[in-house]
DNA sequence: CCGAAAAGCGCG
DNA sequence: AAAGCGCGCTTTTCGG
């Protein structure tokens, strides 16, 4: 493999109708700047102040970056407290209550580019407390720039501006700490008027602008950028819009788990003095009755995890009783209580990173809704569709094993997916050299093993201890699998030689997406990016179907993404007609990769849950 | 009292 | 030759 980074491009990338970065404002003059001294802040407090922001509005400049202030991290609970407006030399803040009027009317009257430091945050709060809808289209994002830059780097505004701009740039962040624990402050509640406060706001537009004035030279590959932005839109829109739930259902099961989980933890400290939750002291408790805990974790302790207290349990049944304990604890504790905290009227909008993991996977907090258990249904029970409306899931057909296919151009992987079994069958039988193998065999399990550990970068022993075998056991089965599929391993090489070289002549090893998305590995971990790559390119093709789904129309009924996966709701009268827009958008079939790369619709469903049971003939 | 770390566990 | 990748949340523990 060359260091050219073309070798990995393949495909047609377009993107729907999503015009972020135009032509003409590349080549608007950027002028050098020399830190912050220049800089001027102004606080929106008389008619003439407003008088003077819209005559500086008029002038020509090549982004307004915009900021706000809030009471803290609940749009829904909390207020606006200040929106700022800047440029490079210029920033103002205003306050919402009293010239609220002012900011909008003035983003009316603008017509140029916007951007935002984190975008996400500050459209949820103007999406919830005030008229101005964004203006996507020419709405740009700094965050999402420094992480396409560089995904490792801290993309946090005060890191970056002391980094690109000026080390004094956290310098006001330092003052306004000390005056909240002097005065006992907090965002809520420190005086819009205090100058630390308004003027560090106004001047953080400021830091925007000049890092948007840096990155926008800088973006190399503008599809990304502009895949990335016009995700960032309709994922805000899902995250507006949210996802219903059964807010009675959700607080029965609560009730229900705590109070069993509770009685659990009292009879154990009644009778063995033994706090359930305390991995210490369930060690003492199990030690003490002559069992051998032989696993350790990762700092070295004695474990009590899972798997410790499974392999416990066939000697000890109450090591089976801390499973419940946890299981339901979990159930409770994550789930339910979680989503009965953090809904708003029965809708759940959960906080979702679409840049949160270094390969361009998304992210979801409050509530995590791309964690929730699976083998137990009861949790996602609690999602159900809008009124008159039922859910669909869209799922992606072992998409990562797909790219595995494609990148490595193994005949004999590629090849797999043609077939009309099951696909690990499939893998099995020809690893083993044995068509009877169906899909209660044991192999199928062992050959899936292999191939996720291959697509992961583990090793024999990795793959061994996941599967419960002995390496010894374990390794005929690797070595089968790379004679049936050589160019796996050759891929891998390539991989991890491309990135060694990388690392040796560049200082960084790295590989890049056919969508341009640089991909840098940890120092001496090179191996990673094999794993990198497919699940980065796996989150991009997601992403395109995100904005393939909106430009459909669909962006009203997607209520969540899940990493390879999306979750509708559709009116009940539509579903057939959906499914087929869903596949058009989701599948690519066009022949840019080796394998076609396929989705499946399931449903329609009255509660997510469903679709985890076991389906009755 | 608070924040970070460790341990454990949920997902793709 | 060998290397499991990426996340978030809760509880407990521990140090400042």
């Amino acid at each position: 493999m060359t260091d050219d980074d073309t070798e990995l491009l393949s495909g047609d990338h377009r993107l729907p109708n999503n015009p972020v970065l135009h032509e003409n404002d590349v080549r608007v003059e950027v002028k050098e700047r020399r830190g912050l001294d220049e800089v001027q802040v102004h606080l929106v407090n008389t008619v003439q102040d407003a008088v003077e922001m819209m005559s500086w509005l008029g002038e020509r400049r090549p982004v307004l970056a915009v900021d706000t202030e809030t009471t803290g991290f609940n749009a829904w609970d909390g207020d606006l407290r200040l929106i700022q407006i800047g440029d490079a030399m210029h920033g103002w803040a205003i306050p919402w209550h009293m010239w609220g009027g002012v900011f909008v009317e003035a983003m009316q009257k603008y017509e140029g580019q916007i951007t935002f430091h984190n975008a996400a945050f500050d459209a949820r709060w103007l999406t919830v407390h005030t008229p101005w809808e964004i203006p996507w289209h020419r709405t740009h994002d700094t965050m999402i720039m420094a992480h396409v830059l560089d995904p490792t780097q801290q993309v946090g505004l005060k890191p970056l501006s002391n980094r690109f701009i000026d080390r004094r740039a956290s310098a006001g962040e330092a003052l306004l700490k000390a005056a909240f624990a002097e005065n006992k402050w907090g965002w809520a509640t420190v005086p819009i008027d205090f100058g630390p406060y308004w003027e560090y706001g106004a001047l953080d537009t400021v830091l925007t602008a000049r890092l948007w004035e840096q990155f926008r030279a800088d973006i190399r590959y503008p599809q990304v950028y502009e895949l990335e932005m016009g995700v960032r839109r309709v994922v805000s829109s899902m995250e507006d819009a949210g996802s219903p739930i059964d807010l009675q259902y959700c607080d029965d099961q609560y009730q229900d788990l705590t109070a069993r989980v509770e009685r659990a933890k009292q009879w154990w400290l009644d009778t063995y003095d033994v706090k359930v939750g305390s991995a210490p002291q369930l060690v003492k408790f199990f030690q003490g009755m002559g069992a051998n805990i032989d696993r350790t974790t990762a700092g070295g302790a004695p474990s009590m995890d899972k798997a410790m207290l499974r392999i416990l349990a066939k000697e000890f049944p109450l090591a089976e009783h801390i499973l419940k304990i946890r299981k339901s604890e979990k159930l409770a504790g994550t789930y339910f209580k979680n989503f009965l905290e953090k809904n708003v009227d029965g809708v759940l909008h959960p906080s979702i990173r679409t840049l949160g993991a270094r390969t361009g996977r998304m992210s979801m907090t409050d509530p995590a809704l791309q964690t929730l258990p699976k083998g137990e249904p009861t949790v996602r029970d609690a999602f159900i569709p809008r009124e008159g409306e039922v859910l669909l899931s869209a799922d992606y057909d072992q998409i990562e094993m797909r790219l595995m296919a494609h990148f490595s151009r193994d005949p004999g992987l590629a090849e797999a997916f043609a077939s009309e079994t099951d696909f690990f069958v499939g893998l099995a039988r020809q690893v083993f050299g044995d068509p009877s193998i169906d899909k209660e065999d044991p192999r199928r399990g062992i050959v899936k093993g292999v191939a996720y550990g291959k697509a992961y970068g583990a090793g024999t022993s990795k793959m061994a201890e996941t599967a419960g075998l002995r390496f010894d056991v374990m390794q005929p089965s690797v070595h089968a699998f790379d004679r049936n599929y050589p160019g796996v391993l050759r891929f891998q090489n390539e991989v991890g030689n491309l990135g060694m070289n990388r690392e040796n002549s560049e200082g960084i090893g790295y590989v890049t997406t056919p969508f341009g998305r640089r991909l840098p590995a940890d120092s001496g971990r090179t191996y990673t990016l094999v794993n990198y790559l497919l699940q980065s390119h796996a989150a991009e093709i997601l992403k395109r179907a995100l904005l393939n789904l909106d430009s459909a129309g669909l962006g009203p009924n997607m209520l969540l993404p899940v990493h390879d996966e999306v979750i509708f709701s559709v009116p009940k009268d539509s579903v057939e007609e959906v499914t087929r827009t869903i596949k058009e958008c989701m599948e690519v079939t066009d022949g840019s990769y080796l394998v076609p790369l396929t989705a499946g619709v399931e449903g329609p469903y009255d509660r997510w849950g469903t679709k985890y049971r076991k389906k009755t003939a």
